[in-house]
DNA sequence: GCAGAACTTGAAACCGCTTTGAACGATGAA
DNA sequence: TTCATCGTTCAAAGCGGTTTCAAGTTCTGC
């Protein structure tokens, strides 16, 4: 049924109607309660794609998720977020857009959004240090918001991101303290921009205690399980393997602890393990004490806040570009412990001889 | 730019610019080369809004993430589900719209979608066993496709499933093969048509060779990290432990691989375990030897085939509903091998013991 | 009791595209 | 030469809402 025929049968101009629908406050009381009874009665719902066209609003919100033909991967994080995003469109009545492209088409999939008229703004995930995006979307004037940051990018746009610097000078600190020295850095995708700012927490942390930056200890890598694995497995495959690693995310944390148990080495005891840890929903970090020492940040809640400032700046609530920076709490688990004293009896032999789990137990 | 302006500016009338860009025979070759270059050099792009509106059609997919409170979870398989359809729906022309709504309002959100006419069809994913979504998109008449099936529930309807229930009788019979006789499953939610197919499958091959189902092996659960390992520490907290396990999925299998280093078992030695593997991209269990005997299935090629089969059923190339069963290969993996005649020696108190990691390093 | 303000309601234009039905010129057959 | 046919193009009527502007009603205040 139409608006034509629905105002028709319960006596009343379409014009009523729509402004009792769409909360105007010409129409008096009494009218609204009937339109809205009998919509209800009638079973009558506006039809989107009209009210779309004739308001010049898409009422939805886009996102675009590109895959790399090399490493055909999709962010874990990326679900998560979404749930949270997703979580607070609905609130609103906005519909969320997901488009999924080969990421040397990403540029044109935004043009194409926005000349097609289909969204209303646009999110933009996993930003590189100088992410060409942000300057795209400002010439389009489609709002957006970012999902962390981009350093090199000039001008002012809207953004969260969570303080990944001081999360991992912080967790790196933290292991100084506990009195290693030699820590290993697994760290996301070169040119990202969180991963340089959790290299540069890291780096300065160790610089401030005057400790030079071993190059044979820091890896970037697109954060699979696997990645995790093999970098551990080529630290301690050199004769003067870390006592401590960070890692960027949960899930090489599992390589790296199946690696470590693949070596034989205690994790928590022989060697610590922070993780940066992004409370993934089928991946908790849980427990009285959690398994692994983290810096904690809820990617979901950082999805709810997107959406919450993209959505404001749609509606024109919000003129000045706003800015939100997560802190990470370091919450401590398992998973560290002070540095061994006798760290230097294990080297490539060892780790050579203990490279086979059954060789072990 | 409008189509009233480009039309006018090339000296064409809206009709004939329309129907050379929707390809339409009616235009001489050349004027429909004049339309496409002017529009090109013009940037002249249609307003999807307006042709929705005009057609008829939404030109998009819908999918729905339903969040229950308790356990706030996003399948993790969900991600490179909607990567694989997305894929299909970009090169068609279709958006995807993504609903994050409270399940318990699942039902709703497909009458909305339907009723305000933002989508041609929509994907059911995690079919229950007796699901009333599909009852429901039928009578609203959108066309749909399920990822799995539901048992339970009569008529015809487009689906694509893995053959579950096979995929596990072979794996519990290549466990049993390998001298397993008590063999216990980590499986999915309650209810869930792929979990009940899994059991079925299990519990077929065990009565084959005359094996009681044990009660006490059998879990099921939403299938995540932590859940693995609760499961596993359960059935190693009993007098009578299994030799081999089969697990849902890879995330639960992270756990159950934790709980076993917890206890000090020998993963594919003491214990085996076979899981069933999704083919997760961040989370790919590969190697010249897996790191898992797995059957698998890529969740991301379903997705491409659900994405194949609704357009087709859209467009109305489809006539019949259509099927597609399909078989996941058992590969051969580390975390395999005989029984150990030994089995009867581990018990309660060598697992009590072994609880801690500490105590056994 | 009446003018003017304050409420309500409705007619019609509009959003920007698609598509029907008609018109036009060119071509070919009679 | 004339008429039917074919290939192209166009004017105008939708699609189903929203919104402007005008008109009708009901209140107020005097």
């Amino acid at each position: 049924m139409n608006l034509k025929e629905f105002s028709h049968r319960i006596g009343l101009s379409p014009t009523t109607v729509s402004r009792a629908l769409n909360g105007y406050p010409e129409v008096s009381e009494r009218t609204r309660r009937k339109v809205l009874e009998s919509a209800e009665r009638l079973g009558y719902t506006p039809n989107s794609r009209a009210a779309r066209l004739a308001t010049g609003r898409a009422m939805t919100i886009g996102h675009i998720l590109p895959l790399s033909k090399e490493h055909e991967m999709v962010n874990p994080i990326f679900s998560d977020f979404i749930a949270g995003a997703g979580e607070q469109y609905s609130r609103s009545g906005y519909d969320l857009s997901l488009s999924v492209v080969r990421d040397e088409d990403e540029e044109e999939a935004y043009r194409d959004l926005a000349t097609r008229g289909v969204v209303d703004g646009v999110v933009i995930h996993g930003p590189k240090v100088e992410d060409p995006r942000i300057r795209l979307l400002g010439e389009l004037g489609l709002p957006f918001v970012v999902h962390g940051r981009s350093s090199r990018v000039q001008g002012e746009y809207n953004w969260v991101d969570v303080n990944n610097r001081r999360a991992f000078s912080r967790a790196t600190e933290f292991l100084l303290d506990l009195g290693h020295r030699r820590i290993g850095l697994i760290n996301g995708l070169d040119g990202m921009d969180f991963a340089t700012r959790r290299l540069n927490g890291y780096g300065d942390a160790l610089a401030a205690r005057g400790i030079a930056r071993d190059p044979e200890l820091v890896f970037s890598g697109e954060m699979t399980e696997n990645y995790g694995f093999a970098t551990t497995m080529r630290m301690f495959d050199s004769p003067n393997p870390p006592t401590a690693i960070l890692i960027s995310s949960i899930i090489p944390a599992m390589g790296a602890r199946r690696a470590l148990h693949d070596l034989g080495i205690g994790l928590g005891d022989e060697v610590s393990v922070v993780i940066h840890d992004d409370d993934l929903s089928y991946f908790r970090n849980e427990g009285d004490v959690p398994i692994f020492t983290a810096t904690r940040s809820s990617v979901r809640e950082a999805g709810r806040l997107c959406a919450d400032i993209l959505l404001d700046t749609i509606r024109g609530a919000q003129d000045e570009r706003r800015h939100v920076l997560l802190e990470a709490d370091l919450t401590v688990g398992q998973s560290t412990g002070p540095a061994p004293a006798m760290r230097h009896l294990l080297g490539r032999d060892r780790a050579a001889a203990l490279r086979r789990p059954q060789a072990l137990t």
